[in-house]
DNA sequence: ATCATAGTCGTCTGCCTGACGATAAACAGC
DNA sequence: GCTGTTTATCGTCAGGCAGACGACTATGAT
């Protein structure tokens, strides 16, 4: 049975616009760093802000996501359905943002989203560096590495993106935890190391290569030896590794305290 | 400086309608289960959805979602800034739908919140019990208690409300692992056996008496006596408590296997 | 050759959890 | 009043895991 299907009356809501606003981050040089833009136009003009863009018509939130990301950074999306590609990142849905006075232009409604990269060689927005880059998240949030607040920042984010962007920090934070997301910052093949240096620039912690070593090797599924060796690091030779299937780790990563 | 700054040019972007839809959970009768209420018009007229609305005009989209709670339930929310009040529930933001095709007739956002609410008298949407009830989860989403799909669903609920009730219960199962949300489904005063048999419906397992008095007792904050005592639940008086500060369980309670 | 750097394997101790025995305090029925 | 049932609460014990840290290995730099 087909029924008559009346449109929504127009007057009956009022029109927003829906835009994606994403926080990238990746690990750079021991430092946690989220990819900003400059803005060229009112309001904010000249503030560093988050990347983003209106959602199209005929596309879902994830493709928007996904099309905002290769468009700054040519990264392709990890999500939940396609599986690992070559130069991928992590992409998945953070939160929405819509207060009444966030863009005092109109009504805006962000649906903010989080993905997590491997150190890249650099940012490109038009191949113009001077209109994104890097910057550790310590500086753009005014805290210490840890999460503790410390002064304001020195170039407070445009819009809410410092609210936006940390809620990222934090989900990144307690996300590689319990999951094992933090493979998401590392190249395919990387070591036991590598993967400890992540943790310790995300949780702005330092542990013990020891312990770490027997945790995440005695965790199934989360690691699979590829064979190979590699010094780039220095030192003896370590495994290499890719990440294992399993994205649940039970139990969790312990984030020491304080 | 007042910068001259031109609104959005309303071609430059597809309108969108942005609604909130809520998963409402409550414990009843040792199963976990969920608000709904009958559709009205079409599409999906006759069939239960998941209560929600239009967001307004200046107004927030947690706002929007507490007062959509209140209208459907006469909750209060709990937010993390408004203190606890008597006849109140946790609210949170879930996530956000916004597949293109998700509601026939225009393209529509939603935003979903998630709350949990004490065992409630009974629904009221506009006073008639036809329009709103609660329902088992297990029922809505043909899964069993444990959150294993077993078959599709008896009645499959409007547009993609199923999807959204999945995340919610899934949201709630893994939060109440690692936070003291659990105790948002009790009464004010309740006792360890209550906040027991919160875990076993929501989880769907059966969990040790004395080890689980053990674990919750002696978490600091989890729970603070009030010295008085009942035999609501018959044998053995047992102790009343509150809930206490503490948001967060360190360590989590373990769920356990199979 | 020596040192510095990183990686890897072991040991020990303390804490937490799961399994489960035992006791306590109410109520129902005889 | 006595007994059985129900629920609450306290204890005990063994196994597993994490933190602290010692010891050894394999590379490159000086």
């Amino acid at each position: 049975m087909i029924t008559l299907m009346p449109p929504y009356d127009p007057s009956a809501f009022p029109p927003f616009a829906v835009t994606v606003d994403l926080v990238v981050l990746t690990v750079r040089k021991h430092a946690l760093c989220a990819l900003v833009v400059r803005r060229g136009e009112a309001p904010f003009q000249g503030k560093w802000a988050l990347p983003g863009g209106f959602v199209r018509e005929n596309e879902d939130l994830s493709t928007a996501a996904a099309r905002e990301l290769t468009e700054e950074t040519g990264l392709c999306a990890h999500t939940p359905e396609a599986p690992a590609t070559a130069n991928g990142a992590h992409l998945e849905q953070l939160a929405t943002y819509g207060d009444p006075d966030r863009d005092p232009r109109m009504r805006v409604v962000s649906v903010a989203h989080l993905a997590l990269a491997p150190d890249l060689p650099a940012p490109r927005a038009g191949g113009d560096a001077r209109h994104a880059r890097w910057s550790p998240v310590e500086e753009l949030l005014g805290t210490t590495a840890g999460g503790r607040r410390t002064e304001l920042p020195a170039e407070p984010l445009a819009f809410d993106h410092g609210t936006i962007l940390g809620d990222g920090v934090e989900r990144a934070r307690s996300k590689i935890e319990y999951s094992s997301l933090a493979t998401a910052f590392c190249p395919p093949e990387f070591t036991v190391g590598e993967l400890r240096r992540v943790y310790e620039a995300v949780w702005g912690v330092v542990l013990d290569p020891r312990n770490f070593h027997r945790k995440v090797t005695g965790t199934p599924g989360f690691l699979v030896p590829t064979g190979g060796t590699t010094t780039r690091q220095g030192g003896r030779p370590a495994q290499l590794f890719r990440a294992g299937g399993a994205t649940l780790l039970n139990p969790p990563m312990l984030r020491p305290e304080v």
